[in-house]
Order: C-alpha cells, then structure tokens, then sequence
DNA sequence: CACCAGGACCTAG
DNA sequence: CTAGGTCCTGGT
C-alpha cells in the first residue's frame, strides 16, 4: 500500500460524478475498486491523502489529473454565480483520464440510459469478453479491446438493448480499419469528434464526453438534457430556439476550461433543476 | 399496465 | 433542417 498526498481532490466526486463506471466501492473498507482497461486497483482517501494499491504513482496521477492545478482553472468560476455554487458543493471534483476504448464503448452504452444501467453493461461485457482478474481476493474482469466485441449474443445478453448492433458495428469498423483508433488520439478535438462521430451510435453528445474524458479535449462541452435545461432555465431564461442557440452560448461564455465547467454545472443541474 | 429516460438515427414534411 | 417516432431495459 502506498499513500500520495493530494490537494483539492474529492475523490468520492471524482468517482460518482458520471464520467467514469468500472468502479465497485468497498463500504467496509471504504476503498474504491477500480477497473480501467486491463489494470484493477484500488484507492481510498483519508483526508489529505490517497491510499492505493495496484497502480503505479505516475498512472494514479494521470487517471485523476492529480498534475491540473484546479486552484487556477477554476479561478474565472468566480464570475459565474452557478459555477460558484456548484465549485462549493462539489469541491475537489476532477476530470478522469480514463481508457479511450472503455469510454467509447461507455457512452454508446449510456444513450436514453442511466449510470446504474451503464454501469451493469460494462460489468456484464467485461465478464464475456474480458480476462479474469484476481485483485484483493476478489474477482475482477478486464475491460476488452472493441476488437473482442464481437459476438451479438454476448453483447446484448450484457443488457445493452438497441445498442447492441452499434457496439457490433464499431467491432467491425475496427477490424475493418485497425489503425482508425490510434488516429483517432493524436487528432486535435475538432477532427476527432468528427471521427466519432462517423461511428454508429456516436452523435454530438457522446462524442464530447469521449473527447472530454478519455482524450485530454478539456475545450470539450457536452451538451445533454440537463446542461440544456441549466442554460435555458438559469443563464437564457427562456427556451433555446435550437441545439445552435446553445452552443453559440457555451462557445461565448465559458471560453476557457468549458470540459471542467460543463462537469460543474451539470451536477449543479442535476441537484437544483429535479423539477 | 402505461409511461418515461443523461441519445442517436431515420424518415417525412 | 427539424420535429417526432423508434429503439431495449428497468424503474415508477
């Protein structure tokens, strides 16, 4: 077990704040654990520090973006009223630079879905396709490469439902053209959400949130039903004409770190907008 | 039992 | 180019 001191960190935000689903969380030990492609580990934290184990220092670091000074790109926040509230309530909440593969194939899965739902898909596709995994003496499957994805029956007894076929379609596109992957990281945001988007069951959407989590876009803004009904309801006070409207506005006025903000207001949307 | 939900896609107008 | 139906599943 080691330990690493962290500052401005939640790490139960971090976690549970719907960016990230290939988590089991301990409530006897309160630890997290956590799958991230083919690497289990766990981490808990007390206080100022991180307990861990299974993962090395630096990939830690990297997962939770422990190297972002969040003190500094957060400091424009104090412009925005709802960025201020929702920076006190959730203080400490980062971005998780997970696995590419496993938060694509995370969001095709999370359309009309909810996290409890995804999260049962990617146990459920980890079990059939992934390599078993003792950790802590428990069990534990890695997550597949899209390549393994390629059984129907599998993929839609992991109750994805209607995106099934997406998830076959996207096997097949990848062994179609191995390299489209790889291209896919090194592009600048503009053309890799293009490239996702040409993928089935990739709209706007779950592009951003691949970009955002899982390939360092921190310019980023998804825009699903809550963020739209922060901007509609708290910032436009009024219905946005279209989907344009919206962007038009995010690209105005939150110029700069729009992926941290985006996660901000979506939580505070969540908690303040039930209804 | 009917309805709906953190989205994408398809089709008609 | 856009509104509305449809797609599985699971919860209410």
């Amino acid at each position: 077990m080691d330990k690493i001191k962290v500052q401005d960190f939640s790490l139960k935000h971090t976690i549970e704040c719907g960016q990230f689903f290939y988590y089991i969380y301990d409530d006897k030990t309160n630890f997290y654990y956590i799958v991230n492609k083919n690497i289990v580990f766990k981490v808990k934290q007390e206080a100022d520090y991180l307990h861990y184990y299974g993962i090395k220092k630096e990939e830690l670091i990297y997962f939770f973006s422990l190297d972002i000074d969040i003190k500094t790109m957060t400091k424009d926040f104090s412009e925005d009223k709802y960025l201020i509230l929702s920076l006190e309530k959730y203080f400490g909440m980062r971005l998780i630079r997970q696995d590419f593969e496993q938060c694509l194939i995370s969001f095709v899965c999370s359309s009309a879905s909810n996290i409890p739902k995804i999260q049962k898909n990617i146990f459920q596709l980890s079990k059939y396709f992934g390599k078993e995994t003792g950790f802590d003496s428990k069990l534990f499957f890695t997550f597949p490469k899209i390549e393994q994805l390629d059984d129907i029956t599998k993929i839609k007894n992991a109750k994805t439902g209607f995106r099934a076929k997406y998830i076959l379609e996207i096997n097949n596109i990848i062994k179609e053209n191995p390299k489209l992957l790889e291209e896919i990281k090194i592009m600048n945001y503009k053309d890799a959400k293009e490239s996702l988007m040409t993928l089935p069951g990739i709209g706007s959407k779950v592009a951003d949130c691949i970009c955002l989590f899982s390939l360092n876009h921190t310019e980023a803004f998804p825009i699903d039903t809550w963020v739209k009904q922060v901007i509609e309801n708290l910032y436009l006070k009024r219905e946005a004409k279209n989907l344009k409207e919206i962007e038009e506005y995010i690209e105005k006025n939150f110029k700069i770190n729009k992926g941290l903000k985006q996660q901000y207001l979506f939580h505070y949307a969540r908690n303040h907008l039930k209804e």
